[in-house]
DNA sequence: AAATCGAGTAAACGCGTGTTTACTTCGTGA
DNA sequence: TCACGAAGTAAACACGCGTTTACTCGATTT
């Protein structure tokens, strides 16, 4: 009598589009706030299909969030002017993204129980350590994270308290002063 | 037979007592993660009292956090050595605070579905538009915007993200470059 | 064509949440 | 002194959460 109207039977796809949930709706809401009925619901699918590819929330949001975390691909057109290049690419970013966003992500999840101490250790690992690194001269590591926390400070302020000041159309104002001061960090010169 | 181990019996502290920990607890651990039950079991109350006393989990957040966040109190010595000052004080607070702490309770608090838009309104209210009404000069509320933005990323992967290498003992060298970064958007001056 | 095994579904479980209701206890003013 | 109102308690309510169990369906394989 009641008929069950299932899906395309494609598990390696399905996965795939549960990640791709997670990735945008962990993004838009933060870790806590997203259900995994949220998820299945975007994809069109029963909730235990979740569990039954992921094995748990936590596990799924590893896989989706921490294991994607990377920087290295900002790092690769070297040091020069860095830190224009970096506040514009920062600024122009799209209010309201569709796929991952480690700001985001990282700002709205870090106060998470469940999650939050995997991110403190992702950013260290993944993000700070690789742009020491990188990196010449002296306290490599205080400098990455100066860098680091400038950026996320700027992102998190723009993009995630909303504040109007920072929007695209002054980011000619913005892209000079921040980006000077990224790259003071960058080229250890005192500013 | 069942004796009930009564309270004081004061509603006027009993009323400051569940601020108090209210502000300590939502300070710890943000809105979401902090239960009614939490704040009740640490003044040694019903939890009923709670909501007796404030209507709603949400509007004790008003009263205990919106309500007192304030800036002022920063700009009061004036802008002559303000970064450096701003650095020094930021950079040496108590990585475990049992106070309301305004950078903490935002970023724990700022992805919460509840009230994570008070505290957006608050930032810019009560935190960016008072920092531009005490700068001079031009594109001030840019530059106050950047100012926010800048110490509360500095404090967040400090205290939030727990990153060692800015931790007090490096205080020095954070100090001078982070401090002359904030002076330069207060005197409108490119670093 | 029948058997098989995995993809997908429906429904419930146990738990924790914010909130509310009904009751008990205590201090105080007529 | 005694009743009245406020302060506090106990217990349940309704709901949403992540997770699990039992089942159905359908494509592939022999």
């Amino acid at each position: 009598m009641t008929q069950t109207p299932s899906r395309k039977r494609e598990a390696a796809s399905t996965r795939e589009d549960i990640l791709a949930a997670a990735r945008r709706l962990f993004t838009k809401k933060g870790f806590d706030a997203t259900g995994v009925r949220d998820i299945a619901g975007e994809v069109g699918i029963n909730v235990a299909l979740v569990n039954r590819y992921f094995g748990s929330k936590e596990a799924l949001f590893e896989e989706a969030v921490i294991e994607q975390v990377t920087v290295t691909h900002l790092l690769d057109e070297g040091r020069d002017g860095f830190g224009e290049r970096m506040v514009r690419y920062m600024g122009t970013k799209d209010l309201a993204p569709d796929t991952l966003d480690q700001t985001l992500v990282f700002v709205r999840s870090i106060a998470s129980p469940t999650v939050g101490s995997h991110l403190k250790q992702a950013l260290e690992d993944r993000v700070v350590t690789p742009i020491a690194d990188w990196l010449e001269g002296e306290n490599r590591q205080q400098r990455a994270a100066l860098i680091a926390s400038e950026i996320i400070g700027f992102d998190m302020l723009r993009r995630v308290a909303g504040l109007s000041s920072l929007d695209p159309e002054h980011i000619d104002i913005v892209a000079s002063r921040l980006g000077s001061t990224l790259q003071a960090y960058v080229d250890d010169t005192t500013p």
